[in-house]
DNA sequence: CTACTGTTGCGACTCATTCTCAATAAGGAT
DNA sequence: ATCCTTATTGAGAATGAGTCGCAACAGTAG
């Protein structure tokens, strides 16, 4: 399997766009974060390691890392997008906990199947979905 | 059944907060679109019935109707949250086209089964979900 | 190496949402 | 019905995420 940042230079040559340094620590710094993450982690990450990328920059990378399927959109909190990697990861959900806001991430082969049956039910080529699920963990409830 | 202006003064009572005319308006509004809405869909509304009610008050009663569980978030675009009523609505998923954005809603009972397994696997009160399937229409296919 | 043009960084800007605060008005108590 | 306390409202200022314009810079084709 290909490495992230080959995935991503092949997807910026194909599209005629130019491989930059910027680009590619963008990319770097992603897939150093294990978990979900936003633009403004992203950010100190890479000022951190004293990378100097500018916000607009990674603002103007983001939707080319969504176009190239190496991440997606996670979930909207706290006024702004949150993000995570997907490229080399089994599709999977999200749990939320309304009350503490602690985000469990799981499998379910089913969804697979509502895929492909709504896809056909409305002529659609589907290339991917996003469940969230919601309700509250065991510890919040003892908490009340 | 109880009409949402009955829930959310039973909700509001039960808060210990105000029954004043600028929330129940915003109620009102709410269930008079009969589709997605955001904030300033129900502003425009309101000014069309020569209602006089701020933004702020909107804003401030969005929370209030989402905790009620009269409304919840349909889905972020243009840079804001978008809403749908949901009392009185049989639950739905929605069916979203990357090209030309058009949202379409379906449901699938298999979801609620999902809902239950996740719930009992990580010890959690599971409330509801959010699906969002998204792919490529027809009519945009065709056009490429 | 050169020329062309895409990309970057910066700061200014836009726009959604929240906050501040004075004026107003629920709603319980009298 | 009137008073009092305090939640709520409206208007505009403030915040903050994300975008844009532009001059300097740097890929890449030839």
């Amino acid at each position: 399997m290909k490495s992230e940042i080959e995935v991503f230079r092949k997807f910026i040559r194909n599209k005629g766009l130019r491989k930059t340094p910027e680009r590619e620590q963008v990319v770097r710094a992603v897939f150093a974060i294990h978990d979900h993450f936003d633009v403004d982690e992203l950010y100190a990450l890479l000022r951190r390691e004293n990378e100097k990328i500018s916000k607009a920059t990674i603002y103007r990378t983001i939707p080319l890392l969504l176009e190239s399927g190496l991440i997606q959109e996670a979930y909207f909190e706290d006024g702004h997008l949150h993000y995570e990697h997907i490229y080399g990861h089994d599709h999977h959900c999200h749990l939320r906990c309304l009350d503490c806001g602690k985000v469990i991430e799981f499998t379910e082969e089913t969804v697979k199947d509502v895929e492909g049956k709504v896809g056909e039910r409305y002529d659609f080529l589907v290339t991917g979905h996003k469940l969230e699920v919601y309700g509250h963990c065991g510890k919040c409830r003892v908490h009340k």
